[in-house]
RNA sequence: GCCUCGGUGGUGAAAUGGUAUACACGAGGGACUUAAAAUCCCUUGGACUCACGUCCGUGCGGGUUCAAGUCCCGCCCGAGGUACCA
């Protein structure tokens, strides 16, 4: 009996893997008479779990996609990469020593075995690698690009730095309309032309869009370096738990909000989920209102504030100060400094997520100064509150407790004035935040429309010299530079007047050193302090020490696919005319407001420099939800090395610990594997409950973090990819997220063999080549048109019932016609290639499946004679009617209305109404 | 806290404002078999009812509509993000 008439997914599996890769199936190229296709994934971080089962799902996402648009006959290009700088490695790195680079290439070999598996069609000879010197050569370079220009508002493009030296030589600030540091001084040509070089660069470092500048950072100094908020809990590292203080720290940026404007128009030309795109606004958070100086009382200092509201400026009860704000210090009277002190010193310590999270917990202090204000000419008393932030606006709120519920609550808390400057609801219990109504208590505004108001306060600021009118955005310029060993070095060396200079582009790529530990310096300097004492450029400057974050990589390796080997640039010019853009880009939501804008600002700046033809990097987006994982948890009890069972957890204070998963069945968890997990556990105290340890589980994202990461290999070996790829499409929508699980995954491995069975039985091929009936075409139509409308809506879920629906139709009816079953393959092959090239091979084609016509949806095959009418009396269906298609309103509702069953309804009387939806429904009120 | 998404049978879920629960899983019953596997058939939202059938039902409370899972308002719960995890 000859074994591979059975439907063997392993050597089927196996065999068309391998063909594929020997005759290049998938391989892309740059020129075509075929349109073009570029179908792109979220390249992912390769991590030391190993791929695990949500990945697959954006790309097999991608794959039937890609597959799809083969088979109409594009010129495919579906590539893959690895995001391969970053934090998990290094700090792997630091526990054992093993550098980042051997365990990154580890952990890529076993990435692409895994990906190998599923049989998805991307082009490998274009792969790329973001910690490859022969990329990140380009990262660096533009990098420069982006240390050599300054955002011209005139224009509204990035130029190169030379366009504004020139206007510095002639007009000095005069006239020069460019998104700078804020305190950047106006300075007149002949200021400029005496500057010394030195004075020079940091008058220009003012205006580069990569610029060294100073951003509010979490300072570990026992860990010598900058956390995450994430990795800050109650003021200290997560990780050995030392103190952490927000501390003003040059840093390498990026000066992303020269983009605001253009990142929030550009998402009116793209089609990307409205949701996201409400994300990336939201994130942006384009405000408008006014900047306003108050005069401190008795001293020359001012503080300058951005509101939204002007117009309630008159209901001002008191100024707040972030606690970092510079002037905190300086305001600050003799009586209160004691107090003073200790509230900086308690806020600095909180991260800023904690401060705006916990708003129950009111705190602030008063500094015993004053400020007038501006038409009143009142002593307003200043306080320090850490609601108030320092990286945004100006780090100072003019706090109005009547129409802002955060001041409010303030002004509640320390019994500070709440005044009332817009008519209607009482704000003694609760702010008024609606921006509507009429002014009130407020001299000149009263009377006015909010909106009306807010325009003539602006006027009135600007007339008295106090501050203008002004757009403000919540978005901050990007941090770029990292206290971290494992990221492209950042290009810069440092001459013997400490100016910042840019590595021309023959010495890139500048290669990432050896050093001797993955730690920074003793000294808190960053890991690559410790390179050989000739790592410097030549030979005598110190480059810079900071490297890259790790979505440097990540912001323009959509172009490095396009002409992925190429030596002399990023890209060639022709390659990336030809590719422009990403057709279609899928990726997780959690990257909405991350890589997601980071990408698009890269982009308008590559475009801005001529160096791209599209400014935005994705036409289409698609956020494919999270397959979460579901994480177990023990718990410890507090100070002690006792682990208690969950149902005892309660007659103890204890504390939340992850455990990895796979020690755990049903809730009870294997004590002796988790003993040999982790050194930790090894003489711990289990107290046990009905004689086993239980835990509790809990869902969230999988990670490696929470030791809940589930690999598609076992569903691979047991079922086949193509089972994988099936399952995990039929699940749900592509875009919602859903906890792993695999409870169902035998009802799509039944379907593959039965579609198996509509072509071999008994090792036999027994399709014949008959006429097929109308019965048979009508079933093949309804699919052809189901599927074909599923994928360009991205309903992949519901492809998968109709495949089954259809398989199911056509084994009831015994059909066994080429004429079905043929185009029913091409159909089906985007999802399940395996299976289907080799079908088609047993059919007797000699070329793949993959480029095979998509078959055509005829409607003549579909006709229906007669519809079923639900028919409906207010809406509750009674009775269904069957009538012929194509029958009038008129027709419809004389028919029905004749019906003795429907008669029966009315109960003797008239319809009120009759609502008739020809092909739809009918319903009758009564 | 803020921003975004989600909540429908025992489970994953389906449903251009138009018959709620398609397609699967699981469960129960049956056929075939010495048996098992495989395969096939039937039942499967809840309550009441011998039955015909009736009523209820898409997280909770309101609203719009001839008609609401779907649209609007207010809640509750879960997930993701929250700027140095990727």
């Amino acid at each position: 009996m000859p074994c591979c008439m059975e439907y063997n997914f392993r050597e089927i599996e196996k065999k068309w893997q391998s063909f594929w890769a020997t005759q290049q199936t998938f391989a892309a190229e740059n020129k075509s008479n075929q349109p073009k296709y570029y179908v792109l994934d979220m390249f992912p971080y390769p991590s030391g779990a190993g791929l695990h089962v949500g990945h697959p799902l954006g790309y097999i996402a991608s794959d039937i996609v890609a597959r799809y648009k083969r088979h109409q006959g594009f010129n495919v290009l579906h590539p893959m990469g690895y995001d391969s700088f970053g934090l998990p490695a290094e700090q792997y790195a630091i526990q054992t020593g093993q550098h980042p680079a051997v365990t990154t290439e580890e952990n890529i070999n076993r990435y692409r075995e895994q990906l190998d598996k599923i049989g998805f069609s991307f082009d490998w000879n274009r792969e790329v690698r973001t910690s490859n010197p022969d990329y990140y050569k380009w990262t660096q370079w533009i990098f420069i690009q982006l240390f050599d220009s300054w955002y011209n508002k005139t224009t509204d493009k990035a130029e190169k730095l030379t366009t504004l030296i020139q206007h510095l030589e002639t007009h000095g600030t005069e006239g020069l309309s460019a998104v700078c540091d804020e305190d950047t001084p106006a300075i007149s040509a002949a200021v400029w032309r005496g500057f010394n070089e030195k004075e020079k660069a940091d008058y220009l470092m003012r205006y580069r869009l990569a610029y060294l500048g100073e951003a509010y950072v979490n300072w570990c100094a026992a860990l010598g370096t900058v956390l995450a908020n994430d990795e800050v809990k109650d003021g200290v590292s997560e990780r050995g738990g030392h103190p952490v203080e927000r501390k003003l720290m040059k840093q390498w940026s990026m000066r992303i909000t020269a983009y605001a404007g253009r990142l929030l128009e550009g998402l009116e030309r793209i089609d990307w989920s409205d949701s996201l795109k409400e994300s990336q606004r939201n994130w942006i958070g384009k405000s408008e209102g006014s900047s306003l100086t108050f005069t401190v009382k008795n001293s020359a200092h001012t503080i300058e504030v951005f509101t939204t509201r002007p117009d309630t400026i008159f209901g001002i009860s008191f100024v707040a100060l972030a606690p970092e704000h510079d002037l905190v210090k300086t305001l600050t009277t003799t009586e209160q400094s004691a107090a003073v002190d200790a509230y900086v010193q308690y806020a600095t310590n909180r991260s800023e997520r904690e401060r705006q999270a916990e708003v129950e917990k009111v705190s602030g202090v008063f500094t015993g100064a004053y400020v007038t204000h501006p038409f009143t000419g009142a002593d307003i008393p200043v306080w320090v509150a850490d609601y108030v932030l320092a990286g945004y606006g100006t780090g100072a709120v003019m706090a109005v407790p009547g129409h802002d519920s955060r001041d409010h609550r303030f002004a509640t808390h320390f019994g500070l004035p709440i005044i009332q400057v817009i008519e209607g609801a009482d704000v003694a219990e609760a702010a008024n935040e609606a921006k509507e109504g009429v002014m009130m208590a407020s001299d000149f505004l009263n009377g006015l429309e909010v909106k009306a108001s807010i325009s003539r306060a602006i006027e009135a600021i600007e007339a008295k010299g106090l501050g203008y009118g002004k757009t403000n955005y919540r978005l901050r310029d990007a941090v770029f530079g990292r206290q971290r060993y494992w990221g492209e070095p950042i290009p810069i060396y440092y001459d013997a007047q400490g100016i910042a200079h840019a590595l021309r582009e023959d010495e890139l790529p500048l290669v990432l050193p050896e050093v001797d530990k993955f730690l920074p310096t003793e000294d808190g300097e960053p890991p690559l302090a410790r390179a050989a004492a000739n790592w410097k450029y030549k030979g005598q400057f110190d480059y810079e020490w900071t490297t890259m974050p790790g979505w440097a990589g990540s912001s323009w390796y959509f172009l490095r696919y396009m002409d992925a080997s190429n030596t002399n640039g990023f890209a060639a010019t022709d390659a990336v005319n030809y590719w422009k853009q990403v057709d279609l880009y899928i990726g997780g939501s959690e990257h909405a407001t991350g890589h997601l804008l980071y990408v698009r600002f890269w982009s308008k700046f590559l475009f801005d420099m001529g160096l791209i033809p599209a400014d935005e990097p994705a036409q289409k987006l698609i956020n494919q939800g999270m397959i979460q994982g579901t994480s177990a948890l023990v718990y410890r009890v507090n100070g002690s090395n006792t682990i208690v069972s969950a149902g005892l957890r309660k007659q103890y204070e204890t504390t939340a610990i992850h455990v990895d998963v796979n020690f755990t069945d049903n809730g009870v968890v294997d004590v002796n594997a988790l003993r040999q997990w982790r050194d930790d556990f090894k003489d711990t105290e289990f107290v046990l409950e009905d004689g086993v340890l239980k835990c509790t589980h809990q869902v969230e994202k999988m990670s490696k973090r929470w030791y809940n990461v589930v690999t598609p290999d076992a569903i691979c070996d047991q079922y086949g990819a193509d089972t994988l790829r099936l399952y995990e499409m039929f699940l749900g929508p592509l875009e919602q997220s859903k906890p792993w699980n695999t409870n169902g995954i035998s009802g799509v491995s039944n379907f593959l063999r039965r579609l198996w069975r509509l072509y071999v039985q008994h090792d036999q091929v027994i399709v014949s080549n008959d006429e097929p009936s109308a019965a048979e075409l009508k079933t093949l139509h309804k699919a052809i048109k189901k599927i074909t409308e599923d994928i360009d809506r991205f309903s992949f879920n519901t492809s998968v019932s109709t495949f089954m629906i259809c398989v199911n139709e056509l084994t009831e009816l015994k059909c066994n016609k080429r004429a079905v079953l043929e185009p029913l393959l091409v159909l089906i092959s985007p999802y399940a290639p395996h299976i289907t090239e080799e079908l088609w091979h047993l059919l007797g084609h000699a070329e793949s499946i993959s480029r095979e016509p998509f078959p055509i949806f005829d409607p003549s095959k579909v006709t229906e004679d007669s519809v079923n009418y639900p028919v409906s009396f207010n809406g509750k269906t009674r009775l269904t009617i069957a009538l012929p298609a194509g029958w009038s309103k008129e027709e419809i509702e004389k028919e029905v209305l004749s019906r003795e069953d429907v008669q029966k309804y009315l109960n003797g009387g008239t319809p009120k109404k009759m609502i008739v939806v020809p092909g739809k429904i009918v319903n009758i009120v009564v």
